[in-house]
DNA sequence: ATTGACTCTCAAGCAACTTGAGACCGTACA
DNA sequence: TGTACGGTCTCAAGTTGCTTGAGAGTCAAT
């Protein structure tokens, strides 16, 4: 019989945590003074000891640990178990693998500073399907982006609907040719509008879904457009040294009305995966 | 100025998360309405928002990132943190991928399972340096180690020395020959015992301090030493299969006294490090 | 006026312990 | 026999990065 300092210098576990074990049941002391309290490990209990380390080192929370060793857990259930943590682990693993190249890239790019970089932040996130007044064109040059963003809301105001959110841009083309901007406007409405809101010039405003997609890469453009590629470059070249690959059209999220205090803010996202 | 609720949803930061950012400090909200506490906050602020998601990302403390961003980290001291976690990545993940190993072990394992199996649990630990009494002889058989030990036993008691833990054998053959047995016995004891004691037969104990290893295989054999070959056969390949190799000599800890109520336990121990 | 959706604050919960305060216990030494 | 010191006890709170929930107030539309 050890006192739990023995004890705890023998299995190489933390006093702190024996009591920790024994306080949630776990592993309880063999003996217990009734008069001091003290707590006192038999030998006996090191196998046990052992495979709660075996299985805490697996991954398995000390809930199922206890489960296993107490309910006397069948060999299936034991490895429908660790199949699930080794899955687990898996995707663990390559997170982490995606982290390192992240953190090589900073590291890279912070060694270039000074040179160029625009000195924004590329994050993945998710994006949400959108439910939007859309219309799709054809136009001859960037510019003409806003002017299309203005006859659509222009359409807005006769109705009374408000927007849902900040304007979208989704850019479908898949190779640039000169004049030639495939875009679509994608003004966020509420649910309640469900017609289609016609405009000048014979077109319409049409009610859709935009989709989403589940990891883009995106990026905060501050400032007017000029600067535009720079940025668009910065993103490209991170979504490469990442490793991921772009999978989808490009968006541009006009999120400053114009004349916001603020300043002008795009944001832009590509869907990627990983490569 | 988006409403906590709008400014979520374009960030995707949950507004949980959002609220408490602004009460570590991390991203106060530009504008907070003095009469009913709603947080505004402005699309300027994604940039920072950004360059938080971003450094969380590369798994920074939130602590660490507002330190960087509110006290101007040179990009020095940037990189230097970086560099940090890129080498506490790389320890992460190569600690999964053992991990994941030891999971395929123990999956193989129940598959075989109520074939042989002596079903103990083998777990990595480290074994702290010994400052102890020794004396190291070359036996012709394992019951000679048990001899040996008593008769080291035996020269404690006149002189009142106390064990200070369970006593350990260590076995330096290299190759198995027979009737060949290169043993030393330690036996832990206090500090303050400084000088070496003489045995009958002209020996004596040595004091030293036997050093310890940093990563130790460990399995705890129950009962007598008939079975011992089955336990030192389930460890060996323990070793093999989760891609180790042994490094030094092979210790048995005897943590049970003869006649304890336990049963007799032994815990076998392979220094080892990853192949 | 009343929904219903949104927001607020504050407290507690999660996982697996660790740390600290304050008090008791055991023993070796003067 | 006192006392010092190291080990042990209990109980509470801290750790990290949020999430969940209760209870109450706000906003916009009907």
């Amino acid at each position: 019989m050890f006192k739990i300092g023995e004890f705890s210098r023998i299995c190489r576990v933390p006093v702190s945590a024996l009591r920790y074990y024994a306080d949630i049941g776990l592993l309880e002391p063999q003996h217990i003074d009734p008069f001091t309290n003290y707590r006192y490990y038999s030998a006996s209990q090191l196998p046990r000891l052992n495979r709660i380390l075996a299985l805490r080192d697996l991954g398995l929370t000390l809930d199922q640990i206890k489960q296993a060793l107490d309910e006397q857990l069948s060999p299936e259930a034991m490895r429908g178990m660790l199949r699930m943590k080794q899955a687990e682990i898996e995707r663990h693993v390559e997170e982490e693998q995606a982290r390192l190249n992240r953190v090589a890239a900073r590291i890279k790019q912070i060694e270039q500073e000074g040179k160029t970089m625009p000195e924004q932040d590329i994050i993945l996130k998710s994006i949400d399907p959108i439910y939007a007044l859309t219309i799709r064109e054809v136009v001859a040059e960037p510019s003409a982006v806003g002017t299309l963003l203005g006859e659509s809301f222009a359409a807005f105001g006769p109705r009374g609907i408000q927007p849902a959110g900040p304007p979208v841009a989704i850019f479908y083309d898949e190779e640039f040719k000169p004049a030639h901007l495939d875009v679509e406007i994608v003004l966020p409405v509420a649910p309640n509008v469900t017609e289609n809101v016609p405009m000048d010039n014979n077109r319409q405003l049409e009610v859709r879904t935009v989709p989403g997609t589940d990891t883009a890469a995106s990026i905060i453009h501050k400032g007017d457009y000029d600067n535009l590629t720079a940025t668009y470059n910065a993103i490209a070249r991170w979504i490469e040294d990442n490793g991921y690959r772009i999978t989808g059209p490009s968006r541009e999220v006009y999120l400053t009305a114009p004349g916001d205090p603020a300043g002008t803010l795009t944001e832009i996202q590509y869907p990627v995966e990983k490569a």
